[in-house]
DNA sequence: GTCTATATTACGATAGAC
DNA sequence: GTCTATCGTAATATAGAC
């Protein structure tokens, strides 16, 4: 029964979307090509069209995976406590769920210039639903007397902007572990929206 | 003395920069062809070749000259008072710097990776000479005792991340002042590390 | 499901006329 | 300094064999 081509696995889905994932975080969107998705998947160009449409649909789903994962990820944490308590959770949640994910983090920023209008509306969307959790909790928070913000919405955007930059330098294996950097920035947020 | 081709104004060169930094923010560096850079100018892509060696070359300059201004302009800055005060001068020229100039900012941000290694070095040298202004302005706060910062490297690494991110909301013309903006994160700034 | 082969289009860069 | 024309290469996507 031995097969004379491909790896007919039944996995070759998995892999080219891993396989675009990580070029497409390493190279750019635009200066990566089929041809070199295909030889990391080890098949030959055509075959990809099995598993996409083409190639814009490829980056698409990758972004709005990760966005819903996202979502998904802190909708599905238990949220008990004050706003304090909660913000915490979220500064931490934030930090390791983008540095266990940095390619697709990466893409998430980089990439939404690539996406056609459509696409680039919905991944937006997703994205400003989670700003607008983080931007409830800080109005909670001003509301329970913990904290003070005069400018929720821009807070929120600002605190995301400070975490999404662990990314930019964190490395596993480091001077510092993650929970000691979860426990510096949520050092500085605390104190930053705190009343 | 009607001229027959081109514009022969003698001011080509900066056109192609200007063309190339909106072209190449808007788009990304890998998408955008010598063709459509030409076409913004008013000339056919040969002539581009004229004014830089290669595509490469543009990418490059408009990144270092944007990153040598930046310098430039902060170490121009009159530097007078406690780190306190040096610390709000630098969170509010950050951000009117850097919202003056969202084209060269994002380009900054985003293209680092289609640099060729050389280049890169070069660029991320600067960036890290401007990361270092910010780290020896909270180290002396904390040595002057009006900060408390236990990592003066990833705090500065944090505050420009934040600071930074005001370019992907800010519109002038919005609801809020570029100095109401300035305000409202030198506010969280300096709680965050403030001793 | 993957292959080979190809249609069609576009790319960066250069040569030589004016 | 800009033009036209072109070289050599590579892109996305598709067709049809196996």
């Amino acid at each position: 029964m031995a097969r004379t081509q491909g790896s007919h696995s039944g996995i070759t889905g998995p892999r080219v979307r891993d396989a675009a994932l990580r070029l497409f975080a390493r190279h750019g969107y635009a200066a990566v090509s089929m041809r070199q998705i295909a030889g990391e998947v080890g098949v030959q160009a055509g075959a990809l069209y099995n598993y996409t449409p083409d190639k814009q649909s490829l980056l698409f789903e990758l972004m709005r995976g990760h966005m819903e994962e996202l979502l998904a990820a802190w909708d599905g944490l238990p949220q008990e406590g004050d706003a304090m308590a909660i913000l915490e959770a979220f500064t931490r949640f934030h930090i390791r769920f983008h540095s266990e994910r940095p390619d697709a983090v990466f893409i998430a920023y980089m990439e939404l210039r690539n996406l056609t209008p459509g696409n680039f509306a919905t991944v937006e969307a997703l994205r400003r639903d989670y700003e607008n959790r983080l931007e409830a909790i800080l109005s909670r928070g001003v509301a329970q007397g913990v904290f003070r913000v005069p400018e929720p919405k821009i807070a929120a955007m600002a605190v995301i902007a400070m975490l999404t930059g662990v990314n930019t330098w964190f490395r596993t294996g480091g001077r510092l572990s993650l929970p000691e950097v979860e426990a510096i920035y949520w050092d500085m947020v605390r104190r930053a929206v705190s009343a």
